[in-house]
RNA sequence: GGAGAGUUGGCAGAGUGGUCGAAUGCGGUGGUCUUGAAAACCAUUGUGCCGAAAGGUACCGGGGGUUCGAAUCCCUCACUCUCCGCCA
């Protein structure tokens, strides 16, 4: 949620940098404002006749103690029309606050200069790329090679629960298991303190980072608690701070913690969806950082430092992409995404999505600290998957294939306790 | 699932319908003392909104009500804790 003093202040060129997102606030913006300005100077007479009110209760008390019943019933009557008057007033602020929050909730986080301009992930400006394109006269998907050496069965994830739930079997779980524990170490070197978070949250954690109101079709609701499951480790963790006046010297604060992640996905079809590539349940590791405005975009390159080395290390060839204005998400100012080539496929799959939030989640959190100069700010918030494990998994698995079976990469095989799958 | 007790500032913890944004302690910050530190002492220390400022206003779990006036009384919801039951 951006700031209302940050739109009053410079609403055209929110507008101007917002057109990234091949949209036009004006309108909205525009109304904002208009709201805004009401909103105060309805505030404002709020708050003179509370004043009032105020002062002639305190009289009327003076007045019984002192013993005038007769002046205090007299000033009594006066306090009727006052109280009307607040009374109105009061449910006008409400009204007027209720719709700006709800207009601050529809527009999206302001995109960095750096962002380009663009619609689809077509646009997306390649940054980097590392390794050599795997190529086979003949390459087996995932899918078939899960199948062949009993990795993955997605039947039984349909007969149990349901597309898109799978069940890791054999040295498919172990792999798993490896994986999570490679990511794990590589954060916790990194300086990451790393966290097992609840998987299920409440309301209030799903507003804070922003899946609600906008993205509640997207997750998992348990109507009887009213909780939900988490489609990220990023709520959890980022909530952690929810509220909180953090101190200037605690940053950066850095976090961790693997956990499975739940997407209802409705809306997916096609190829998209076949075998690893889109699930509704699957293991991710998160890296969270709360940082100090002015050096969260060092923190950002760090971020994306240390997703590249745990590619590099897994020896998978990857890219990694600035997101283009229409491709970017909604509170994110800028993103970094890392893709692997999946060698079966031929196509690019996304692994992990590094972004900077600026104070667009902060301000939802109200998390704050307070700065040198002795005022309250809103921290900036950042987080990255480190990594997201299906489509890692369907990319070892598909750029490994030999005749003899899948190689495993040197750095997974302390995890694994084998060098092949076959 | 049943019964009871609670929810107050960064934390702990008082609070009789009016002078309570709230005692006190701890913590934080600044200072005195000290070669330095500790201790002690002194001062200071919540947040939002409106306002150029002075100042005003709101906030004692959320919402509503009674009252001229509510942290305090009433209703309601949420959450926490304790005991019993069940149970990994």
């Amino acid at each position: 949620m951006l700031e209302i003093a940050n739109i009053r202040e410079e609403s055209t060129e929110i507008v101007e940098a917002l057109k990234k997102r091949n949209f036009d606030y004006r309108e909205i913006v525009d109304d904002l404002i208009k709201t805004d300005e009401s909103r105060r100077q309805t505030q404002a007479e709020l708050d003179s006749k509370q004043a009032e009110l105020n002062t002639l209760s305190k009289e009327i008390g003076e007045l019984f103690k002192s013993g005038k019943q007769a002046e205090a019933n007299e000033a009594k009557a006066k306090t009727a029309d006052l109280k009307q008057a607040t009374h109105a007033l009061r449910e006008a602020l409400t009204e007027l606050e209720n719709k700006q929050q709800e207009l601050l909730y529809q527009v999206p986080n302001r995109p960095h200069s750096s962002v380009p301009l663009g619609k689809t992930d077509q646009d997306n400006e390649l940054v980097y790329s590392s390794g050599e394109l795997p190529n086979f006269d003949v390459a087996v998907p995932h899918w078939e090679i899960t199948e062949k050496y009993d990795l993955i069965n997605f039947e039984l994830g349909v007969k149990i629960t349901g597309a898109g739930f799978p069940l890791y079997k054999g040295k498919g779980a172990r792999l798993q298991r490896a994986l999570i524990n490679f990511f794990l170490d590589e954060a916790d070197n990194a300086g990451y303190t790393e966290y097992i978070p609840p998987h299920v949250v409440n309301e209030a954690s799903g507003f804070g980072t922003g899946q609600l109101p906008d993205k509640e079709g997207q997750m998992y609701h348990v109507t009887e608690d009213n909780l939900y499951l988490i489609p990220t480790a990023e709520v959890p963790l980022t909530n952690i701070f929810r509220g909180d006046m953090v101190s200037a010297s605690d940053f950066p604060i850095k976090l961790c913690g693997y956990t499975p992640c739940f997407r209802r996905e409705a809306g997916s079809y096609g190829k998209d969806v076949r075998g690893l590539n889109r699930l509704h349940q699957f293991d991710k590791v998160e890296i969270v950082q709360i940082q100090h405005p002015d050096k969260s975009y060092e923190t950002l390159d760090a971020m994306v430092a240390h997703v590249k080395g745990i590619l590099e290390k897994l020896e998978l060839p990857f890219r990694i992409v600035r997101l283009c204005g229409g491709d970017l998400g909604f509170a994110a100012a800028l993103t970094f995404d890392f893709e692997v080539y999946s060698g079966a496929q031929d196509k690019w799959l996304e692994v992990s999505s590094v972004s900077n939030f600026e104070t667009f989640q902060a301000n939802r959190l109200k998390l704050r600290f307070k700065d040198s100069d002795g005022k309250n700010k809103l921290a900036h918030t950042l987080n990255g998957s480190a990594l997201a494990l299906p489509r890692i998994m369907a990319a070892l698995l598909e750029n490994n294939q030999t005749e003899n079976g899948v190689r495993v990469p040197d750095a997974l095989q302390k995890y694994t306790g084998f060098d092949i799958i076959n």
